[in-house]
DNA sequence: CGGCGTACG
DNA sequence: CGTA
DNA sequence: GCCG
C-alpha cells in the first residue's frame, strides 16, 4: 500500500474541454467546393451514366438485395472458375463508433526545403535506427544478436535542447489531467535486464549472446522512475497577454496564418488583424523574409508603426518574432524567451533568414497547390529550437548519407534472388524447428521417381501450414505466375470474396517461396495451400503461359474500374463498391460530380483529399525519398523528446525500390516518455506546413484536447486493453524532398512493445496474417502489433505455457486482465524481433524474406 | 461446414 | 466505414 | 479456395 512512492496511474479525468473550433478547411478541390452541399439534389443526373449498360450486371438493386446467384462474369464459369455471388453488402458488420472525423489541417503552404542533413544511419542489417544520445542506452538495435554488424548512427541533438531543464513535473504549469498523466508507472519489473536475458536464451538458441545490450531497460522497480526526460506537456495559457499578429508572407501562408493564431489563441493569448501600435504586442513572422521585404510588409499593415526590431525591445513597439516562438512554446508547454527568436535586423546577419535561393518568392498561391515547386532550405529548422548553437546539427550537410543502405535492398535486378535463397535451402532444413515442418513433399515425390534426375523432386520443400514459415523474397523465380494469382487474388477481393482471395493470395505465397523457376505440376502436387484450383491456374500457365482466368478478370472492365476506385485513398471496398453502383466509371468523374458526398458523411472528408491528391498520392515514394522524409520527421520528433528512436517500416524495410507510404515507427526508452510524442509530433509538423492532413484530432484541437490523448497505461509493459490509445496517425505529407504529398504513417509506442510494433508495421500484410493465425491456432496466443497475449481458458494445457505462464506470473501479480472479456495474461515482451519469432517458435525470417 | 489477423482512427 |  |  504506502501509497506514495509507487506510482498508480491515474485516469487523467480530461480538463474542462474547450469547445474545438471546427475550422477545417476542406482540401482544394478543383470546381468550388461551395457546390458540394446543393448537389444532391440532383443525384439523378448521375443515373443517367450508368443507364450505359448495366444491364447484364445486375447493377445496383440487384446487387444489393444480395440474393441473386447468377455470376455477374459469365466467362468465370468457361474459365472453371467460380464467382461468389454476393457482390453487394451482405455481410454487415456491427456499425461501430462513427467517431467524427477531422482534417487537421489546411493544405501545405508554399513549403519548406529542407536543409541537407545527414543524420542517419542505416545498419547494414535491415534495421534502421537512429539512437540518441547518452541517456545510458548504450547502443539499442533491435537485432543486436543478428551477426552481421549493425551500425548505429548517433544522433546527437539533444545537447543544447535540453528540454525542459526542469525534469520533474512539477514546474510545469500544468492541468490536473497533466498531472496525472505524467505519474509513471509502477513497476515494471517485466523487463528487468537480468529476466529479459534469460528469456532470451532460453528461446533463443543463439549461443553468443553474451554482449547483447547492457540492461537494455533497467527500470528500478522500486525507485522513482522520475521521467529522465522531461515530458513535454502543452499547458494552456502560456500565450496570456499576447496579442499577436501574424504577417502571412513568406514561409507563412494564409492558411498557416490561421492555424498560428488559433493556437495562439487556444493557449490564451489573442490575435488582431492589424497592427496596433498601442495593443499589439507581437507580430509574427515566417523566418525567411528579409529584412527589407520585412519593413515593408509591415509598413504595408501599420504605416505609423515603427517597429523594434532589435532584442531590447522597449514595450512601447511590437516585437517582431519568428513563428517558431509559437510553436516551440507550444511544444515546451511554456513561453519561450523572446530573445531566442527576434528577428536579426541588418541584411545579413541573420542565420534564420539564410535564404541562398529565393526561388520565385512563392506569390501567396499555397493552398496546397501541389506545383509549388522547389523547396527552401529554410524548412525543417522550423523544429529547432532556434537556438544558433542547435542549428548544427541540422545543417551539417554532408552530402553522403543516402545510399550506403541500398544495395542490400536493391535487388531490382534479378541477382539477387538466387543469393536470398540461399539462406533457406531445403537441404538445411535441419535448422527448422519441427513447427515447420508439417508435412514433407518428398515422400510422395519418390513414388513418382520419375528418373528425373537431379533434385528438382528430390530435394524436400519445406511444405507447412502456415506461409509464415517460407521466406518469400520480392523478385524469385516464378514471377510469372505468381503475378496472375495476385490479379486473380485482386478480383476476388474487388468482388467482396475476401476468402477466395485470401486462398488466392496463400497460394502465390506458396510458389513465391519456390526455390527455382516451376517446370513441372507434380512439384507442387502436395503443397498445403495449392488446391485443385489454384493448381489448375498453374498448370495452365505452365503450359499455356496464360491463365485465361487471370486475363479475363485483368480485363473485366467492372474490375478495372473498381481497382481505380480503390486506389483512392479513403475509399474502399464498400465505398467503391457503392460508387459504380452509382454508376461512377472513372475517378474524373467522381471528382466531377460530388452528389456522392451526402451518401458517406463520415468518409466524404478524407476522400475528397484522396481524390484531389489522387495523382500525387498515387505515385510511389523512392527509397531514397522515405529515408530523408524519416530524417525530417526524425529530427522534429528529437527536438520534442530527446532520446526518441525511429525504424522505418513497411515495404522500405522489406526492401522495396519505392513504397506506397512511409512507416514511421518511434519509441523511447523511457516508457512514459512516449505517449505524449505523437500528438505533439503532429502538432508541430503541421503547424510546420508539412502535415497537410491527419486522421487525429490532433492538430485542429485546444491543448487540453491533446493532453487527453494518451496512452491509459504504459509502464506495465502492455498497456492493458487497448483502449483510447493514441498510437498512430495516418497523414499526408508535403514532402519538402519532392515536392509531392506523400502518404505516412506515424506510429508511436513504448520500447517494451516496439518489437511487435515493428515487426507488425514491416508486414508484409499477408505475413501478418499468416503468423497471427499460426500463433492463434497453434500456439493459443493471439499477436498483435504491442504484444502476445494468452487466453486463460483455452489452451492451457501446453507444457510451456504453463511455464512461461508462471514465470511471469512471479514476477508481476497483475494479472488476471481480461481482454475482449477473456481473462488473458501477456507473455513477457521482448526487445528484438528475432526473439519475437523465437517466442512464436516460427524461424527467423529476414524483413526482406516477408514479402508475401 | 465453419473459419479465414488484429488492431486502431 | 477507413487505415495498417 | 483451402483446411480441419
Amino acid at each position: 500500500m504506502s501509497g506514495s512512492p509507487q506510482r498508480r496511474r491515474l485516469r487523467s479525468p480530461p480538463p474542462p474541454l474547450l469547445p474545438r473550433s471546427p475550422q477545417r478547411l476542406r482540401p482544394l478541390s478543383r470546381h468550388d467546393d461551395a457546390d458540394a452541399d446543393d448537389d444532391d439534389d440532383d443525384d439523378d443526373a448521375f443515373m443517367d451514366l450508368d443507364q450505359a449498360e448495366d444491364a447484364d450486371e445486375h447493377g445496383t438493386t440487384a446487387a444489393r438485395s444480395a440474393g441473386t446467384s447468377a455470376t455477374p462474369f459469365a466467362w468465370l464459369r468457361s474459365a472453371g472458375l467460380r464467382s461468389n455471388n454476393n457482390v453487394g453488402p451482405s455481410q454487415s458488420k456491427p456499425r461501430q463508433n462513427g467517431a467524427p472525423l477531422k482534417s487537421l489541417a489546411p493544405q501545405g503552404e508554399p513549403i519548406v526545403k529542407r536543409a541537407r542533413i545527414e543524420v542517419d544511419s542505416q545498419t547494414q542489417s535491415n534495421e534502421l535506427i537512429i539512437a540518441s544520445d547518452e541517456s545510458s542506452l548504450g547502443e539499442i538495435v533491435l537485432d543486436q544478436e543478428d551477426v552481421r554488424p549493425s551500425r548505429t548512427s548517433v544522433v546527437d541533438a539533444g545537447a543544447t535542447v535540453s528540454v525542459g531543464s526542469q525534469s520533474s513535473a512539477g514546474s510545469i504549469t500544468l492541468g490536473e489531467s497533466a498531472e496525472a498523466a505524467i505519474e509513471s508507472s509502477a513497476s515494471l519489473q517485466v523487463l528487468s535486464g537480468d529476466d529479459e536475458q534469460q528469456e532470451a536464451d532460453a528461446l533463443n538458441t543463439v549461443p553468443h549472446t553474451a554482449p547483447v545490450q547492457s540492461e537494455p531497460v533497467d527500470v528500478k522497480p522500486t525507485v522513482d522512475v522520475k521521467p529522465s526526460v522531461a515530458v513535454p506537456v502543452v499547458a494552456h495559457q502560456i500565450f496570456t497577454g499576447v496579442r499577436a499578429f501574424v504577417l502571412a508572407s513568406g514561409t507563412i501562408s494564409q492558411q498557416r496564418k490561421a492555424l498560428l493564431e488559433s493556437k495562439i489563441v487556444h493557449a490564451g493569448g489573442t490575435t488582431s488583424v492589424c497592427i496596433l501600435p498601442q495593443s499589439t504586442t507581437h507580430i509574427i513572422v515566417g523566418s525567411d523574409l528579409s529584412y527589407d521585404r520585412l519593413v515593408n510588409a509591415i509598413a504595408q499593415f501599420s504605416p505609423s508603426t515603427k517597429v523594434k526590431l532589435e532584442v531590447p525591445a522597449s514595450h512601447a513597439a511590437p516585437l517582431v518574432l519568428s513563428a517558431d516562438w509559437v510553436t516551440n512554446s507550444l511544444v515546451r508547454g511554456r513561453r519561450l524567451p523572446d530573445e531566442d527568436f527576434v528577428i536579426r535586423t541588418g541584411p545579413t546577419t541573420s542565420a534564420l533568414s539564410r535564404v541562398p535561393n529565393p526561388s520565385s518568392q512563392e506569390s501567396s498561391t499555397e493552398s496546397a497547390s501541389p506545383h509549388s515547386p522547389l523547396p527552401t532550405a529554410a524548412a525543417c529548422k522550423a523544429a529547432s529550437p532556434a537556438a544558433p548553437s542547435s542549428l548544427e546539427w541540422l545543417e551539417s550537410d554532408s552530402e553522403n548519407g543516402i545510399d550506403l543502405v541500398s544495395d542490400e535492398f536493391d535487388s531490382t535486378s534479378a541477382a539477387h534472388p538466387p543469393a536470398a535463397f540461399t539462406t533457406f535451402r531445403p537441404s538445411r532444413k535441419s535448422e527448422v524447428p519441427p513447427a515447420m515442418r508439417h508435412r514433407e513433399v518428398s515422400s510422395t515425390d519418390d513414388a513418382d521417381s520419375s528418373a528425373e534426375d537431379t533434385n528438382a523432386s528430390a530435394s524436400p520443400f519445406s511444405n507447412p501450414k502456415y506461409v509464415c514459415f517460407l521466406p518469400v523474397p520480392r523478385q524469385h523465380s516464378n514471377m510469372h505466375i505468381t503475378d496472375q494469382l495476385a490479379c486473380i487474388e485482386d478480383f476476388y477481393f474487388l468482388s467482396g470474396d475476401e476468402s477466395r482471395a485470401l486462398a488466392m493470395r496463400r497460394s502465390l505465397c506458396v510458389i513465391a517461396a519456390l526455390p527455382r523457376r516451376l517446370t513441372r505440376i507434380q512439384d507442387i502436387q502436395s503443397l498445403h495451400n495449392m488446391g485443385q484450383s489454384s493448381r489448375a491456374i498453374v498448370k495452365e500457365i505452365l503450359d499455356k503461359g496464360r491463365s485465361t482466368a487471370a486475363t479475363c478478370m485483368a480485363n473485366d472492365p467492372k474490375y478495372t474500374t473498381m481497382l481505380q476506385f480503390r486506389s483512392i485513398y479513403g475509399c474502399g471496398q464498400r465505398i467503391a463498391q457503392a460508387l459504380y453502383e452509382r454508376g461512377y466509371r472513372t475517378i474524373a468523374e467522381i471528382c466531377a460530380d460530388r452528389s456522392w458526398v451526402a451518401d458517406f458523411p463520415l468518409s466524404a472528408e478524407r476522400l475528397e483529399w484522396g481524390l484531389t491528391l489522387h495523382t500525387e498520392l498515387g505515385s510511389q515514394v523512392p527509397r531514397d525519398e522515405v529515408k530523408q522524409l524519416g530524417d525530417c520527421v526524425y529530427k522534429y520528433a528529437n527536438t520534442i523528446l530527446p532520446g526518441v528512436m525511429m525504424t522505418i517500416g513497411g515495404g522500405y524495410r522489406r526492401g522495396k525500390p519505392a513504397s506506397k507510404d512511409c512507416d514511421f515507427i518511434f519509441t523511447h526508452n523511457d516508457s512514459d516518455a512516449i505517449e505524449f510524442l505523437l500528438p505533439q509530433l503532429l502538432l508541430q509538423l503541421q503547424v510546420a506546413g508539412l502535415v497537410v492532413h491527419a486522421n487525429t484530432q490532433v492538430g485542429h484541437n485546444t491543448p487540453e484536447r491533446i493532453i487527453n490523448y494518451h496512452y491509459p497505461i504504459i509502464s506495465d509493459f502492455t498497456h492493458r486493453p487497448l483502449l483510447d490509445c493514441t498510437d498512430r496517425s495516418f497523414t499526408i505529407f508535403k514532402s519538402p524532398v519532392s515536392g509531392l504529398h506523400r502518404r505516412i504513417d506515424i506510429i508511436c509506442v513504448p520500447r517494451t512493445q516496439y518489437a511487435y510494433t515493428v515487426l507488425a508495421w514491416t508486414g508484409s500484410k499477408q505475413f501478418n496474417r499468416s503468423l497471427r493465425l499460426y500463433a492463434e491456432r497453434e500456439l493459443g496466443w493471439t499477436l498483435s502489433s504491442h504484444g502476445l497475449l494468452q487466453i486463460y481458458s483455452e489452451s492451457g494445457d501446453s507444457e510451456q505455457q504453463q511455464q512461461q505462464h508462471q514465470h511471469h506470473q512471479q514476477k508481476s501479480e497483475q494479472l488476471g486482465r481480461t481482454h475482449n472479456g477473456k481473462q488473458v495474461s501477456f507473455v513477457p515482451p521482448v526487445l528484438t524481433e528475432r526473439q519475437v519469432f523465437a517466442q512464436l517458435k516460427v524461424p527467423y525470417l529476414e524483413p526482406w524474406q516477408r514479402n508475401h
